[in-house]
DNA sequence: GTCTATAAGGAGATAGAC
DNA sequence: GTCTATCTCCTTATAGAC
């Protein structure tokens, strides 16, 4: 998030107690207490609860996952698939362990289920970029003979399935050995699936 | 759940509005205006809303996953591995997709960074009798020459991880056909599990 | 842009009649 | 075991002074 004037404050605020209490948990006053001002101040910048929640899940929408991770260098590594699936996992964990991702990841476990005016908050919706990026990544390396003749789609699923379960489930406390632990966990998923699709 | 008299019906109907608003999100009043009784009624029943939710708990641990899908006739097609594993899976996917599972789940991903009272809620917790038998079951099949020698613990994570997700991925609607799509995405993983681990 | 003040209603919980 | 009545506090939101 951008400079921290009250308007960015109130979001990253309420990102963070949103994602701590969830949505009905987490009150005006709460955010306004958090910050120092009155509640009656938050109206000034946002008209309602519901439009400081649209507000944190557009932010979200703006940046795209190609653009966190997938950078020059990374793509070069396409010639040795191992190395780049092993690189590529740590990027994109590292990125799912930022703090403000990691709160909004929990706001989405948190508010899948629950309607906030016309807000649509799924998973699927999360991950469909990533598995996009990896359905072309196996589709490539498929047609260059590198893997076995899987449908893509069924390896992009079998790919970021477990990832995305290794994050979510360690993501209670943020200590080094938790976050390690993902690390771990998310290395043995990739050398297991190497094993299975390699040729 | 047992009959229902009004003790059971406070738990089911807070369990259904908890599942769908989430805790904080689902009064007293609006349990009680479900079932047709009075908020007061409920506190003769149970003194506060946290011991209800702890009551919803400790409902669900009373039964254990063995229990409920590791039958007899199951256990006899350990010695066809790849119809014992189909099986399982439907079997697992099938208890996963009960009425009150499913608002268990969605109440367990939606509370599972709320500290409600001295409640530990989980996914792992949840998870755990579940791996701890796939990981037997690996285990044996390794001792057996049936699969490769990996890891059990690598592989119950493996073979549970994308069946978690799966199911908790597609928990919005109940309709026909989201169960389908579950369990036609669940027998392709374990189509990929199977050629990833059979020798 | 933030403040005080206040409205109007919902929350959890209790007392006591029936 | 359920009811009415009530308490106290918290909730979202607005009006108008500075």
């Amino acid at each position: 998030m951008k400079q921290p004037n009250t308007k960015q404050l109130i979001l990253s605020t309420a990102l963070d107690l949103f994602s701590k209490h969830g949505y009905a948990g987490a009150s005006i006053r709460h955010i306004a207490r958090s910050i120092g001002i009155r509640e009656s101040a938050i109206y000034n910048h946002y008209k309602s609860k519901e439009e400081i929640f649209s507000a944190i899940l557009s932010e979200f929408k703006a940046v795209t996952i190609s653009e966190k991770i997938l950078s020059d260098d990374l793509i070069e590594d396409l010639v040795n698939p191992e190395k780049f699936l092993k690189r590529f996992v740590i990027k994109l964990i590292s990125q799912w362990s930022s703090a403000t991702e990691r709160k909004f990841i929990r706001l989405l476990l948190m508010e899948q289920f629950t309607k906030i005016g016309s807000t649509e908050l799924s998973v699927s919706g999360y991950l469909i970029e990533l598995r996009s990026i990896c359905k072309m990544i196996f589709s490539e390396m498929s047609k260059h003979n590198i893997i076995k003749k899987v449908d893509p789609e069924i390896l992009a699923n079998q790919f970021t399935a477990p990832l995305f379960l290794i994050r979510t489930e360690y993501m209670t406390n943020d200590d080094v050995k938790e976050i390690n632990k993902v690390y771990d966990l998310a290395n043995k998923h990739v050398e297991f699936f190497w094993n299975a699709v390699k040729l």
